[in-house]
DNA sequence: CGCCAGGGAGTGGTCGGACGAGTCGGGGCG
DNA sequence: CGCCCCGACTCGTCCGACCACTCCCTGGCG
């Protein structure tokens, strides 16, 4: 029952031997994304370090997305395979990023997975993506509504991309997007005209036609045009 | 001095606080890569909470790389703007990310950054991929020195591209990458032809045409062609 | 019999203190 | 003058305790 793991090579941070111990069990698979793990009292006497070094490893996990502790009930595997978005945005404060280099991130993410999803979409996201065009069609005159259901249908689209990689990186930089938006409402362009582009994209997915989803979706977003000053 | 900061909304966790409070600083201008943060205990009662709580949100900004700690010497910021990998790592062991959509992934980052490297590399930096190519070339018979030269020709490409939000993401799929091809060397193809291909991306980024460049990265990259098994 | 309020056990969150381990610089010794 | 050792400083780990929160289960009430 012992999992001590002596030796662990040259490294024995205790901390990171945490880190180690559970990653091994990911990737061996006895841990799977929703499972509970077990209280840290009990995990910090299996794998043999104490409690606040247990507590320093899931932390770490907790920062980067895999687990996910709920206070007075116990830590959990992630079950969405998000990357929190959290790190880009202190590195963009920290390195200065400008709000034309996300744009132009956001672009190189969304236009490629726009491709993918014309390629392999299935009925029920094209359908989904329908939805939200129309919610976004409904609430023109409700900017905050409008901004919910923009971010559906670009989730929606990076979804269908079929590649969760591509779909967790989209979904990092333009939850930065989104969160400058936010603040800034309303936005300066008519919400009819942009609705009108999103329609315009998921016609071409809807379609299936891949050259022309990744044209429209690259005229939808904003071009990096003298955007005033640094990101946030 | 003191930097309490009371209140603080509605959300009041120690460690987050310790975060925010860090981030604040960051974000105005007050730490700067490289900077080192004043000791724990000092911090703690900067902040008013405890020393474990203090090592707590370090250890998140730690595991985001915002921060970096020696021990012995004290808690800097990280002077690296770059994204750390292992939460992809993770997250593809705990997902199943496939091979086929690491490739995916990598193609979409790497064919934007080359057409952007194309419009905005810099005669430093041609000369820098110039330098890897004939590195490359020379070093067909040591499959370890001329993974070497891969990486730094596609990391000079990334840089080359002006958006550092862009470089960061291809670092870290990439590193991802070329994490799976050490453990498989030697590589399946001829090493000579894979450097006729780099050169001939080298030489569209250095004649600043922007198609070229992104069609000679397109052929490179390993198409997902069937590849074997989970990405591990 | 069914519903709901209460309580208790289990869990993570925070705290203070203590000691070990690593780093670094300065002063003493050769 | 140069080397080495030592001590101050810092992070790393540990312990024990208590608080806050959640969840379930029990018991009483309708």
């Amino acid at each position: 029952m012992t999992e001590a793991r002596e030796f662990r090579g040259s490294d024995a941070a205790a901390a990171e031997l945490v880190v180690n111990v559970l990653r091994g069990q990911i990737e061996r698979g006895q841990l799977r994304p929703g499972d509970r793990l077990p209280p840290e009292r009990e995990l910090a006497q299996r794998i043999g370090v104490s409690r606040p070094s247990v507590r320093a490893g899931l932390r770490s996990l907790a920062a980067m997305g895999v687990v996910q502790t709920r206070h007075g009930s116990g830590t959990y595997i992630a079950d969405t395979p998000q990357l929190d978005s959290r790190p880009l945005g202190l590195l963009a404060a920290l390195h200065g990023f400008t709000t034309e280099q996300m744009f132009e991130a956001r672009r190189v993410l969304e236009v490629g997975v726009a491709g993918l999803a014309a390629e392999r979409a299935s009925a029920e996201q094209i359908a989904a993506m329908a939805e939200e065009v129309t919610g976004m069609f409904a609430s023109v005159d409700d900017p905050e509504a409008f901004l919910r259901h923009d971010i559906r249908f670009h989730r929606t689209i990076a979804m269908a991309s079929g590649n969760p990689i591509l779909a967790s990186l989209v979904e990092m930089v333009s939850s930065l997007y989104f969160e400058h938006r936010r603040r800034n409402l309303p936005p300066g362009r008519d919400l009819r005209e942009i609705a009108a582009t999103h329609r315009a994209i998921y016609h071409a997915v809807r379609a299936h036609d891949v050259e022309r989803a990744r044209r429209e979706m690259s005229v939808h977003l904003p071009r990096p045009d003298g955007s005033p000053v640094a990101l946030r």
